[in-house]
DNA sequence: GCGCAATGGTGACAGTGTCAACATAAGATA
DNA sequence: TATCTTATGTTGACACTGTCACCATTGCGC
């Protein structure tokens, strides 16, 4: 019952190990390794892969894909825009702390992969369901508006996500996602423009 | 004319041709890379670093130490804390816009090198720099409040310092740090209460 | 049934970080 | 001044990495 000499899938194979040693280890495992762990020799995925890079790109829009999934997901079934907006950044953000190497690959190495088209594709489509979001709200420069809560959506699921606490402790750290929620939230109501007074706005 | 047996001061050499590759490459140059630069065989740098990882963490432990400097000098003469405040956010992400690779290595790694004490160290004086000034607001929970304007500078340093851009084109594209800092200062300023209505908050 | 493209294996290469063993210089002690 | 000790630098090796040229096997289309 010697194994046969053709794997079958060997592409999907290395890409399901490269997820699994992610979420596993925390990190990429090496090209060898990878190809120890699908029981292949060290160079027979380069009949799917052009160099360890073009692995790291398949993986990263591979999450991305994921992502998107994630936030519209959780956006989904709310009644209003603003509860849509706010349902889809805390997705974006936890599926950050879920799948923390994930991220980590999607967007470490200064964007270095986010530069190759098939990630940007894949980034792009989870980026619009923010600016959908933003839109949807009513604010006009939903894009440049988007892209602000992008950063501090980004820089927290960055930061916190990677277990750093502040050096100093907070009031209420559970709160912590909240109020940058908040923040974000009432910096694109404010875009949109003044409240008319007559009623209150509802969420 | 020959070399002397020794260096001098290799460990200073070593930390100086490591910021000098970080500037001019991008990123940090290998071990034994390093050590040619330095003239020197490649294991002599042994004798002050204990491995890789210690000499990046000296490295970045050197780049807070500069990145403390850049926000308290921004920040330091101006009349008002609000404006002290928003200084010294512009001042945290234009460090990380000019040195890019340095702020590539403070953050990078899933912030592997701030879990070394050295750079902890560092790195929370910066910060503090930054809780200081939102107390100075008159926040109440200037960590909670300072912990999430140092998610949004982060973001936004991480991202569009990286060159990315947003895949979607915005209004003002010069005015995205501005509209991020005044995100910033107004959650800072709304955590503080509501303005007395008998006269307008002065800036 | 044959030919060929797709897929996998072997062995080599230069490069890496690390270590043990050795060499040299400088400073303290006598 | 002579000797011992410690700090510093070198040599050579190790296992490991990503990549390449070359060869082997398989399976599909003619």
């Amino acid at each position: 019952m010697s194994q046969p000499y053709h794997h079958g899938d060997l592409r999907a194979a290395f890409l399901d190990a490269a997820l699994h040693s992610l979420d596993q280890h925390g990190e990429l495992p090496s090209w060898r390794a990878l190809a120890r762990a699908c029981a292949v020799s060290h160079t027979a995925p380069y009949r799917h892969f052009a160099s360890f890079e073009a692995l790291q790109v398949a993986v990263a829009a591979a999450c991305f894909a994921r992502l998107t999934v994630a936030i519209t997901h959780a956006a989904g079934a709310l009644p209003t825009p603003r509860a849509r907006l706010a349902a889809g950044l805390r997705a974006y953000i936890e599926f950050g702390i879920a799948h923390r190497s994930w991220y980590d690959l999607m967007f470490g190495r200064n964007l270095a992969l986010l530069r190759h088209a098939e990630v940007q594709i894949a980034g792009t489509a989870a980026y619009m369901t923010l600016i959908d979001a933003v839109a949807a709200c009513g604010v006009k420069d939903a894009a440049g508006v988007g892209f602000t809560l992008w950063c501090a959506a980004h820089g927290f699921a960055d930061l916190a996500a990677s277990g750093l606490r502040a050096p100093v402790p907070v009031a209420a750290p559970d709160r912590m996602l909240e109020a940058l929620i908040e923040m974000c939230v009432a910096h694109a109501l404010a875009a949109v423009g003044p409240t008319p007074r007559r009623r209150r706005a509802k969420t």
